[in-house]
RNA sequence: GCGGCUAUAGUUCAGAGGCAGAACGCCGGUCUGUGGCACCGGAUGUCGUGGGUUCGACCCCCACUAGCCGCCCCA
């Protein structure tokens, strides 16, 4: 009988490794606490047409990647709904936005998310079937300043920060514009047109892109595409004086701030509902898949769900990349109790165990050994998990004198119990 | 979804059509209240799964599954 795996494309996250995960997510946290946030939790699985409406049926992650299927009605009179795995969460907040009339407070929302998301392509290193995104967004009426520049630039200030203090060093920030919701079908027909009679000389995929999806044909990577593209209509143009005086603004506040950043005229993103400014973080040593996270606006996002007009601009970072290029940066150590407590003898466990227990109320990490242990062996499993290690034999039960090795340095002394229990200052 | 590479011990990996290997790790001993070092000894396993060729397959062939790399797309 064979046995039973995790499915492809998802797997199991196992200390040491689940640190280095919780430490990712407690400082995504605290920095979005500073920037005033607060945590929205949306249901891991939604309608189906709050995806096909929200992030374009066109797109791939509609078209071929999500987990669907029909729910079974439970009566006569109900119908089988069609259920989808959240495949990116923007479109479940602000669906939550909307039922919840969380505008009608005429203020902003600034929310964000940590959790799993599905999409089902071929896995690769950075790429799974079941990753986890942490994200964020800022919307609300234009009353409240929804659609000023200053969200946006304080959006990337805020993402520039957060990768600082994660300790990755060695990012770009790729930024562009993509317009409004008008300028971009105008710009969609400028380059469909300019397309018509240079595509026959594009590679496969361009002559493909240019009926699905024009603008994928400026992200194409075959070299000899390269002169072509670079003679077809850039978005830039196109953009009608609000959106441009709109990116100009972004820009100052970036230079302002001191976050660097350089202009991609070719940053299209493939979800339907961008709008204006559009960017992507990106970090060596990911492979191919070296978006460290990506986001942009979404001034019409609401009312293609059916809500009011709530412009925002909000992102995702891939945790699971966050968690590589940490783990590339910096090797990171299991982490060691403060005491592994060593009973001599198996009258002594009891009294260990109590010992712990009392340890570990004063803040302390500890791991109890056994007492049908030889000696010799609690010493090499002491070494294993804790700095320090703690003899207890009838001495030291009697006399409450306890023997503290330090493995480090080798140095064995005896410190009063009551010495050792005092609450740690924190 | 397409193309390429890979799958042997807990881990990293060698290996040859004829008894399954190394290193590290693990377990025991030298050493019954003192670890790391040293020495001695031990167990590692459905050789990814299922078929086929062969007297004989871990090796050759086919299929499947999974991982990795690239494409597509994206975080």
């Amino acid at each position: 009988m064979s046995t039973l795996k995790a499915v492809r494309g998802t797997r199991d996250l196992l200390p040491p490794e689940t640190a280095l995960w919780n430490h990712i997510e407690a400082t995504a946290r605290r920095v979005f606490a500073r920037y005033n946030f607060g945590e929205i939790r949306t249901p891991i699985f939604e309608d189906t047409q709050l995806f096909a409406r929200g992030v374009g049926e066109e797109t791939d992650i509609v078209s071929k990647e999500m987990y669907t299927w029909e729910d079974r009605a439970r009566a006569q009179s109900e119908k089988a709904q069609s259920l989808t795995l959240r495949p990116e969460n923007t479109a479940g907040v602000v669906r939550a936005y909307i039922e919840h009339k969380l505008g009608e407070t005429g203020m902003l929302q600034k929310l964000y998310y940590i959790g799993p998301q599905f999409r089902r392509e071929r896995p690769q290193k950075g790429r799974y079937r079941q990753f986890y995104q942490i994200g964020a967004e800022v919307i609300g009426p234009h009353s409240a300043g929804s659609e000023s520049p200053l969200r946006d630039a304080e959006v990337l200030e805020m993402l520039a920060t957060l990768l600082d203090e994660l300790g990755i060093t060695g990012w770009t920030l790729a930024l562009n514009s993509v317009g409004s919701a008008s300028d971009r079908p105008r710009y969609i027909a400028a380059l469909r047109e300019a397309l018509k009679d240079k595509v026959a000389q594009m590679c496969g995929d361009c002559q493909r892109r240019a009926e699905t999806n024009p603008l994928r044909v400026l992200d194409c990577k075959v070299p000899e595409d390269q002169p072509i593209i670079d003679t077809l209509p850039q978005i830039a143009d196109f953009l009608d004086d609000a959106s441009r005086a709109h990116f100009t603004a972004v820009c100052e506040a970036l230079a302002a701030c001191g976050v660097k950043y350089e202009i991609n005229p070719r940053l299209v993103r493939g979800l339907d509902y961008y709008t204006r400014t559009t960017f992507e973080f990106t970090h060596d040593g990911l492979g191919a898949q070296n978006a460290l996270l990506g986001g942009g606006r979404y001034d019409g996002l609401s009312e293609m769900l059916g809500g009011p007009k709530a412009p925002g601009i909000g992102f995702a970072m891939g945790e699971d990349r966050l968690v590589l290029t940490l783990a590339a940066l910096s090797a990171r150590e299991a982490e060691l109790a403060d005491y592994f407590i060593a009973p001599l003898g198996e009258s002594l466990n009891a009294p260990a165990l109590e010992l712990a227990r009392a340890l570990r109320q004063a803040g302390l990490r500890i791991e109890v050994g056994d007492g049908s242990f030889r000696l010799k062996k609690s010493f090499e499993t002491g070494n294993k998990l804790a700095r320090k290690i703690i003899l207890l034999g009838e001495d030291e039960q009697q006399s409450g004198i306890l023997t503290v090795k330090d493995f480090a340095s080798g140095e064995q002394s005896k410190i009063a119990r009551a010495e050792l229990v005092k609450p740690s200052k924190e």
